[in-house]
DNA sequence: AAGACGAAAGTGGTTGA
DNA sequence: TCAACAACTTTCGTCTT
């Protein structure tokens, strides 16, 4: 799609044009300009005719990318995801998808498909907090997106769930494994089929943080994966149930 | 006393007629 | 549009460490 090259960033809506570019090939000190800077700056005047032609469009877009980077900023998201919340939020505008929509939920949804994408996890909520929306709305708009867009979003695995939470209660990297081989098994058992991601995982860590010497409660790990206790405790029995014979080390 | 357990009722969202 | 349904939560009383 991008017939300018590479430009440095997605994240300003008109990709840092908003001056207006005149048409002397001439540099501000009036000398002539290198052919290859003219052909750049004709581009660039291309860029800009046709930015001016979708007026609301553009405003719409400067807006909600100003959304996006807020949003970015309160969850402390790196760079690269803002960028690709920034393209998604453009085909998104291409495919005529915002209609009926709010800026805002279009753009946490977007914001959310890119940490998926990138493999930064966040959970909806999270996403939806930072913009300080319901979640029920964020949650709308992103199965609109997901689709429409019909893009291949990898489903959020409780893997990227077990390392944040394992950091955050200061476990140990040993418990940290033991959690994860816990978790390849149960997914290997279907056990993960229609769960929650977070349920899953903080199963894996509480079960994981009993059998090595760190052991951390149902309400610490159920605090930090954002669900209750009583969730963890079922997950929790399910893999006991299954798996009392798998685990002995 | 804190944590783990589980029953029961409630919430919000999906699905399918 | 509505009812059934699954996952999860809230609440609360009881058992365990």
């Amino acid at each position: 799609m991008p017939r300018v090259g590479a430009p440095t960033s997605w994240i300003l809506h008109d990709k840092g044009l908003s001056t207006n570019i005149g048409w002397q090939d001439r540099d501000a000190t009036g000398k002539r300009l290198r052919s290859e800077d003219r052909a750049r700056l004709h581009r660039l005047r291309m860029w800009q005719r046709r930015s001016r032609t979708s007026d609301s469009q553009e405003r719409n877009l400067a807006q909600a990318l100003n959304e996006i980077s807020k949003v970015s900023g309160a969850l402390n998201l790196p760079r690269n995801v803002t960028e690709t919340a920034s393209v998604i939020y453009r085909r998104a505008v291409q495919s005529q998808l915002i209609r009926g929509r709010t800026i805002q939920s279009v753009a946490v949804a977007c914001v959310y498909m890119a940490c998926r994408q990138c493999r930064v996890t966040r959970s909806l909520d999270d996403v939806a907090a930072g913009a300080d929306m319901v979640k029920k709305e964020a949650a709308r708009t992103y199965r609109f997106l997901l689709r429409e867009l019909g893009s291949s979003v990898p489903l959020m695995d409780p893997e990227s769930y077990v390392s944040r939470m394992v950091n955050r209660l200061g476990l140990g990297g040993d418990t940290e494994r033991l959690a994860k081989l816990i978790l390849a098994q149960a997914s290997e058992m279907k056990l993960t089929n229609g769960r929650g991601p977070q349920g899953i995982a903080a199963a894996c860590v509480y079960i994981s943080s009993q059998l090595t010497s760190e052991r951390r409660t149902q309400g610490e790990i159920a605090r930090e994966a954002q669900i209750t206790e009583v969730t963890i405790r079922n997950r929790y029995k399910e893999l006991a149930q299954r798996m009392e014979f798998n685990i002995q080390l």
